[in-house]
DNA sequence: CATTTCACCTGGTGGC
DNA sequence: TGCCACCAGGTGAAAT
């Protein structure tokens, strides 16, 4: 479901709960589609890891963990009751923290409607709950996705395996760079956007926000688009996925973070999903064709 | 090689 | 109410 916005949001919010706990136990369903890595050797990699930190690079989600030297666990010595506010003792303090390298990572595609939640083991387990991980202060972290579009994956890192997307991050991207991106390129600038490889993050909705707000129409060709329109074109992306990052992301159907709550930039939406409503700006309707095989939408008016 | 299309899934919505 | 077509935030394999 979800593209940088949704998944920094929810990398944030599973970090800021589970940072320091630990993975006791594992259970996966059935189907096979979500495990890149073959679940029993996963399931084997997860068990007893300590997670040092959950982060987002492009659209996946990155568990650091430590299987060997494993944290230093307040719940183990039965010193901490999991749900008080004592929960901040979890966290390795800097001088911990220096010590622990991570030794391996789990990766985590949310696909289109993956969600991943932190609860109580009574909570009820939502239809479509593919894994869940049983955390050492009684919490558990549970994976939910009714289409199976999203990934799972273990990474040694003492194999060299670390996780890198192979795109640039559209947050931290130099002009130039981003210019380089699209030279010599007639793939139409929207399917350029939603391409991993080149950005890693942008989507459906923040690739036709963007085009609205840089006046570029989806179905120009990349290496058309001038250097004056792809500045004010990355520009437009780090304001919108950094104004969406700070309402929690775009809930527009049934997307929630780890907390299960909605964000709100769906509201801002000037385009996505607005086809035959008058445009923000000038009142035209906007319009909706198929681009890179995605509903597309812009204003013929505004975006030349 | 670059680019486009399609398959993978379930669920919600709106027309008839 | 039921049935059906269409739509949905993603990606990678196959075809062009």
């Amino acid at each position: 479901m979800p593209e940088l916005p949704e998944v920094e949001t929810i990398a944030r919010g599973v970090n800021k709960r589970i940072r320091g706990d630990r993975i006791a136990h594992v259970w996966f369903d059935r189907h096979p589609q979500p495990f890149k890595t073959p679940r029993t050797r996963q399931a084997k990699g997860l068990e007893g890891a300590a997670i040092l930190a959950v982060h987002r690079t492009g659209k996946h989600i990155v568990f650091e963990l430590s299987s060997s030297g494993s944290a230093p666990n307040a719940f183990e010595s039965g010193a901490l009751k999991p749900d008080s506010h004592e929960r901040k003792a979890l966290r390795p303090d800097s001088h911990e923290r220096k010590a622990l390298r991570p030794d391996s990572q789990w990766i985590v595609h949310l696909g289109m409607t993956g969600r991943l939640l932190v609860t109580t083991p009574e909570s009820p387990v939502a239809p479509h709950t593919h894994a869940r991980l049983t955390l050492a202060s009684g919490r558990e972290l549970r994976f939910v996705d009714p289409r199976r579009f999203g990934r799972l994956e273990f990474r040694d890192l003492r194999r060299g395996d670390a996780f890198g997307a192979p795109g640039d991050e559209p947050l931290t991207i130099g002009a130039n760079e981003f210019a380089a991106l699209f030279r010599g390129r007639r793939l139409y600038i929207k399917a350029a956007l939603l391409n991993q490889t080149l950005l890693a993050g942008v989507g459906n909705i923040y690739a036709d926000e963007s085009l609205f707000h840089a006046e570029i129409r989806p179905r120009r060709r990349a290496n058309r688009v001038t250097r004056a329109e792809l500045d004010r074109l990355r520009l437009a992306l780090r304001q919108i996925l950094t104004h969406a990052i700070r309402l929690g992301g775009s809930s527009v159907s049934d997307y929630v973070d780890a907390d299960g709550a909605r964000g709100f930039f769906q509201l801002e939406h000037c385009v996505y999903l607005r086809t035959g409503q008058p445009c923000r700006r000038c009142q035209t309707p906007i319009r909706r064709v198929v681009v890179a095989g995605r509903g597309t939408h812009f204003c013929p008016k505004c975006q030349r």
